[in-house]
DNA sequence: TGCGCATAAATTGTTAACAATTAGAATCGA
DNA sequence: TCGATTCTAATTGTTAACAATTTATGCGCA
């Protein structure tokens, strides 16, 4: 967020950023400038200035004369980021045991105990939310803020890819998951929380629905293949 | 660059950015959108939005009501770039071994060529650039975008901060190391290549005078103690 | 009905004038 | 001469009107 400087714009971003990592803005929805205008009360070049911040995190995609949509990320970006992910979290992971004090290893409990708390609430929002918050957490205790800015990106992203991809088994129980993590992070072995995180990442990844590039290709001829004469 | 959208635009950002990559903008730099609007012979929104774009990749900070200045990290940035260089070039050269295929050795081996060509021509903006392309053109062939876009970012970032703090030495003798590192990448081993590039980009850093926690906390003392009464 | 074409509406892009803020210069008083 | 204060110039922030483009609508025609 380091690079919004008017308030105004700062205000816009964060509820538009809010409302599609948080689900309730899907892959697609098109953002008339209008319409914005309207909602939050701002002039246009506040919008547009928003709309461009959101377009540099990937999470709008702006097209020529033609407006905002909110991203639809492909299945290779979605392996990539992913891919990303795995490498930039076991460092942090690893990093972070290395740097684990008194009160990070409370706030990890904290933050456990609220995930626990939530349960299966049917607050979606709040539980991805959540989720992030706890990879967050942990880029926190890496202490580095540049590599932490990186991976809030990321983050941000797999929302919107999830979003598109999730299976239809639906809720993301990833909970039970994030207990081993925190589980292998105080235990204070660096090899095996970052293999956790490894396994972690690449569930989550193998939850999703990513049509693999042979899938793609005969797409047409597979759909309709009943229909054919 | 993707986030960029209007062709105006994209050319201020790719003027400024060049600039202050090859350090003809040394960090500190006032950019006043009038001065920017005569030198591009555009309107002051573009280039408004091309600062906000820079100021996004933190080429440019933008102050409240006082314009837009080059970036001018500091120390704890610095390592924090560096650190998560090492991170992410190791895993890219990594993947980039497992992945190298006939077209890509020969784009590395005339790389090299091209640095060996320009040798210490004083040509420094050239010099720059090209041993920037290397380490993209190893993100390339480990083929993750994602990871790649993120690895622009921070060298061009690096590039700022060796305008600020480049020890006296002057010239970077990276050449050598990159020599190093290519026949490491040749060689198909890619632990060997790995701890070569981590031993790069450290070396990099070492050349730096970043000041330590010490240093920066006795600063006056020191520096004026001949001075006290 | 279906298709192409012309027209109108909606939307984004551009421009210039105006307001607000900051930085610098000049003035005044001790 | 120094310090504070007031005014002026330079600079950024904001607004609204206008232009260009795209999308939707309606009409004619086969």
């Amino acid at each position: 967020m380091a690079s919004v400087v008017a308030r105004e714009v700062q205000r816009i971003f964060t509820a538009i950023y809010d409302a599609i990592v948080e689900q309730r803005l899907p892959p697609g929805t098109r953002l008339t400038e209008l319409n914005l205008v309207e909602v939050f009360g701002a002039n246009r070049n506040h919008i547009r200035s928003a709309l461009r911040d959101l377009a540099h995190r990937k999470l709008v995609r702006l097209e020529m004369n033609r407006g905002a949509f909110v991203e639809e990320p492909t299945p290779e970006q979605a392996r990539e980021v992913f891919a990303a992910r795995r490498v930039i979290e076991q460092a942090i992971v690893e990093e972070a045991v290395r740097r684990m004090r008194p009160a990070d290893r409370k706030a990890i409990r904290e933050h456990l105990a609220e995930e626990l708390a939530l349960g299966h609430d049917s607050d979606k929002p709040a539980f991805i939310r959540l989720s992030g918050d706890f990879h967050r957490l942990l880029a926190r205790i890496a202490g580095n803020g540049t590599l932490g800015d990186i991976l809030d990106g990321l983050i941000a992203r797999s929302s919107l890819i999830i979003a598109l991809y999730e299976n239809q088994t639906g809720v993301q129980c990833s909970h039970n998951e994030h207990q081993e993590l925190a589980d292998a992070l105080l235990s204070g072995d660096p090899q095996r929380a970052t293999a956790c995180m490894a396994r972690h990442l690449l569930k989550i990844e193998e939850r999703l629905r990513l049509a693999t590039a042979e899938e793609a290709e005969i797409d047409l001829f597979q759909v309709f293949a009943a229909h054919r004469k």
